[in-house]
DNA sequence: GATTAATGCTAAA
DNA sequence: TTAGCCTTAATCT
């Protein structure tokens, strides 16, 4: 899936086009005629990101909570108040990667016909977005979505006071590898395949290693590089954890160039990316990951072969020479 | 045209 | 630990 820096991007554009707005809200693929009818009609109030799951709490004491799991999608499209409202501007899908797209003659057509499986559609007087493919997709409560939360760690891109030591204290009190509990979101919330294997490569940690064999200060370091890389992926709207000098090409920005949460003034958000002059948006694919799916091929630092294995289910890639064992 | 792998997670075994 | 979810792009015949 996309991990958690494409569903802060999603939060906020949620926000910024449909925020305040009345919404009709169908299942044009049936599986969620039911809960689409608890909110059909009602006011979006808020989106809000915590970790992978997205939350839209509507009026009436109704939170849509969603999570796109390995391969879900969000379809954008709209007028031109639509696309002007719109922090992602060109691309219209945000899921696994982003696709960029025109959203067609809204003014004329309304919504197109539904392509395929789309299990929720929501359309504002303005626009509309499509859901296909979440792992999860159900009506709560707000405090059934309270409950949902508090089983999660913290999330790095929100980075609420005390999160941080949060963070330490979960991944240190457990004897399980560090690339383990990277990926478990009760000690952390947003992380996945790829950042887990670039954030250890950056840090020179062994996937290994013990959490609790983390020193305190290895452990706030670790919390503070994911919370930069992964807040230039909402800017960026793709994974590049590559420092500028590691890449061949030479194009693109430094790793927290501009750094802040997402909603910090300073952000590259809406009128830079709509302008166009994200700088990363150059950084060619190959050049973006340090061991992520790079097995065999040599490390960028001291050109040991980037090595892999299965671990609980999911690849593992990590350079033996930099982040030894 | 068919097959596979994928930035994820859950429930069953 | 494995099957299943249910979609897409890339890679194969």
């Amino acid at each position: 899936m996309p991990e958690g820096h494409s569903v802060h991007r999603l939060a906020r554009q949620f926000n910024d086009v449909f925020g305040g707005a009345v919404l009709a809200v169908s299942s044009p693929q049936g599986k969620f005629t039911a809960g689409a009818l608890l909110v059909d009609g009602h006011v979006l109030k808020r989106a809000h990101a915590h970790g992978k799951q997205l939350f839209l709490s509507f009026s009436g004491d109704r939170v849509m909570r969603v999570h796109l799991g390995l391969y879900g999608a969000w379809d954008f499209g709209g007028d031109a108040t639509f696309t002007g409202a719109s922090s992602i501007g060109a691309p219209r899908r945000i899921g696994e990667q982003e696709l960029s797209g025109e959203s067609g003659a809204w003014a004329e057509t309304g919504p197109p016909e539904p392509k395929g499986a789309v299990r929720v559609r929501l359309v504002s007087d303005h626009g509309w977005a499509d859901l296909r493919g979440p792992t999860a997709c159900e009506v709560l409560t707000h405090q059934e979505a309270a409950a949902v939360r508090g089983k999660l760690g913290p999330d790095p891109l929100n980075n609420l006071p005390g999160d941080r030591d949060e963070f330490v204290r979960r991944i240190r009190k457990s004897a399980t590898g560090i690339g383990q509990q990277l990926m478990k979101q009760e000690v952390l919330a947003g992380v996945g395949n790829v950042y887990r294997a670039e954030v250890l490569f950056r840090l020179g940690l062994d996937p290994m290693l013990p959490g609790k064999a983390l020193s305190q200060d290895r452990a706030c370091a670790l919390w503070e590089d994911i919370a930069a890389v992964m807040a230039d992926g909402v800017r960026d709207g793709r994974i590049i954890t590559t420092e500028l000098d590691d890449r061949p090409s030479g194009l693109g920005i430094a790793v927290g160039f501009v750094c802040g949460r997402p909603d910090d003034a300073r952000y590259l958000g809406t009128a830079s990316n709509r302008a166009g002059t994200n700088p990363n948006k150059e950084v060619p694919v190959e050049d973006a990951h340090y061991v992520y799916k790079r097995e065999g091929r040599p490390c960028r630092h001291c050109g040991t072969a980037v090595a892999m294995a299965e671990l609980a289910g999911r690849k593992l890639y990590w350079c033996p020479g930099c982040q030894g064992g």
